[in-house]
DNA sequence: TCAAAAAAATGAGCATGTTCATGATTGAAC
DNA sequence: GTTCAATCATGAACATGCTCATTTTTTTGA
């Protein structure tokens, strides 16, 4: 196998990651120039653009690594609480993650659901995040909490979409992280208990 | 009143708004350039953005008020119908208005979801949305179809987060427009009947 | 060890969004 | 009608994302 090709392709990878990312932080994702970039990784512009095919993909790259951990911190930490509170537990960790950078994460939770139609949209993440919110519910449904018919994976989507709104929300400075999270719980509970009259039986 | 100045603006703004729709629809949003629109429109470039900020805002004005149509339009065809069919409808007729242009579609939902921080956020038009869907939502309360105690507006915002996903899922081509409708139909049924246990007394 | 092929790197150059110094138009005051 | 200030229009010039013909590096095979 090729080995110095390989490690020249990993080195420069490494320099053009951290360059990337710390230039994102110095100056923000619009005000990184795609030159600044090169620059300090010591590397062409043109050579930026063998690792990644667009600046927005670039971002994605660097950062989706970062999320799949985050995501592993929260249900790794799961506490033994209410459906509610475990959920808010797993979607507070994405909260934590965003919060290192409100700026960056706008861009960044922009490119995830509606970036470039031809750049790697992380579907797998999303499924694979969406069976375990789904596996979480199920379980919940086994001890009784919730219904023994729940369609869990549905279920994890509706939640899903509770988190996003919540998430938009905030990063479009409608409400303050107190807000949010009240916000995430209320829809979250109003989901469990549902719309419908209380049926009198 | 300023009638020339007012007339010249008035003028301008609509052949420079006729010339990026139309542009807009011909060759998509990435590929039309301002000094197309500009040209079309008999204008200077730069006189283009003395009437949007950007060329993200222009799109955003010209879509904005046929959106605000595509809202009426939805609310004043409600069918006498379950409360789930009602909301179809009114989240239908967006369907339907982005339906005219996919690719144009995306960039629109992005920038109205997620835009430039200092562009004009449609908030007034969130809001009255769903200040509309929660009155839906409270006539039906009324009529004794939903919970009497039911958080309207809460309850509203649920279920635009599901229409939301629905939409993204479609836009991103995971589903097509009969998978897109059957899942929004069934996130809504979902958050109907509630995730928690049917409570026997 | 050395050609030659394959792969990777490069940065000048292009395309295009946006700005801004300059000039044209309009409305008001007299 | 003239003047003048306020507003509006303009396109050359700039900034920057991205490409691609050329050059450099690495691998292969004999």
């Amino acid at each position: 196998m090729s080995t110095l090709r390989e490690r020249n392709r990993q080195d420069k990878w490494r320099r053009i990651r951290k360059a990337a990312e710390s230039l994102f932080a110095e100056r923000g994702f619009a005000g990184t120039t795609t030159r600044a970039i090169a620059d300090r990784a010591e590397v062409g512009v043109g050579t930026v653009y063998l690792y990644a095919k667009t600046k927005e993909d670039l971002l994605l790259r660097i950062f989706v690594e970062s999320i799949e951990a985050a995501i592993d911190e929260g249900f790794a930490t799961l506490p033994d609480a209410p459906i509610v509170d475990r959920l808010l537990h797993v979607y507070g960790c994405f909260f934590a993650f965003y919060r290192r950078d409100l700026a960056l994460a706008r861009v960044l939770v922009r490119e995830m659901t509606l970036g470039d139609v031809d750049l790697p949209a992380n579907v797998e993440l999303s499924m694979s995040f969406n069976r375990r919110v789904a596996a979480l519910l199920g379980e919940s449904a086994l001890r009784g909490e919730l219904r023994r018919d729940l369609p869990a994976e549905l279920a994890a989507t509706n939640t899903f979409a509770l988190y996003l709104i919540s998430l938009v929300a905030w990063l479009n400075g409608f409400v303050d992280e107190a807000g949010r999270d009240a916000m995430l719980r209320a829809s979250l509970n109003l989901q469990l208990e549902g719309l419908g009259p209380r049926e009198e039986s």
